[in-house]
DNA sequence: GAGCCCTGTTACGTTATAGGTTACAATTCA
DNA sequence: TGAATTGTAACCTATAACGTAACAGGGCTC
């Protein structure tokens, strides 16, 4: 179970990708294949990162593309946890 | 890196707990909080396992909202990988 | 056979999100 | 000053996750 608030994965992205190659947000989406404002989204925070973006991203920075979607699945899911007990579930069993 | 083709979580779902339980799957749906059809979207592969469900399964089936939605990354990320080459993408290096 | 339950599915709707293009304003820098 | 960079707003499309209502078929039970 997740504890602590995890940070958005653009946020890392541009911390540990994008700054330290000392490159463009233009030129990085030019590489990644995708439009300016996808990419400023995702930094910013406005956006997820896709399936495909995480290959995309995999295959830009040589990196692997499970940790890209699983950052944002931890992302989205400690999301989901901070509503869990506005969820009318019950408990199953066998019938 | 994933090497060979995850099996889809609804599948997942419905041999490890609901047919294990013996519960019907409308019955399993009003456990849930969800209506029928999206039940059975997700248990015949029609639909994903959402943030929010990964959470409505941890609680009916005392299990974890992190193994459901990894699961559904998994499968999600096989799919995208298998277009790897379609994507126009270049490698970044410092500028 | 008649009735009931369970199931998958179709049709219709809403809402959210990823992605695109274009354009604008503000900033930085040669 | 002029060019580059950036965030963002407006507008579009496509996809997907939900919901309700309705239907058809299979199975079970009087």
């Amino acid at each position: 179970m997740l504890m602590h608030n995890p940070p958005h994965p653009g946020e890392v992205l541009k911390e540990l990708c994008i700054e330290p190659l000392g490159i463009t947000v233009t030129d990085a989406a030019k590489g990644l294949g995708i439009s300016r404002k996808t990419l400023s989204s995702i930094l910013n925070g406005k956006a997820g990162i896709s399936p495909e973006m995480a290959v995309r991203l995999s295959i830009a920075f040589n990196t692997s593309s499970e940790s890209w979607l699983n950052q944002q699945s931890q992302y989205d899911l400690w999301q989901a946890e901070q509503h869990r007990n506005e969820l009318h579930v019950t408990q199953l069993s066998a019938a």
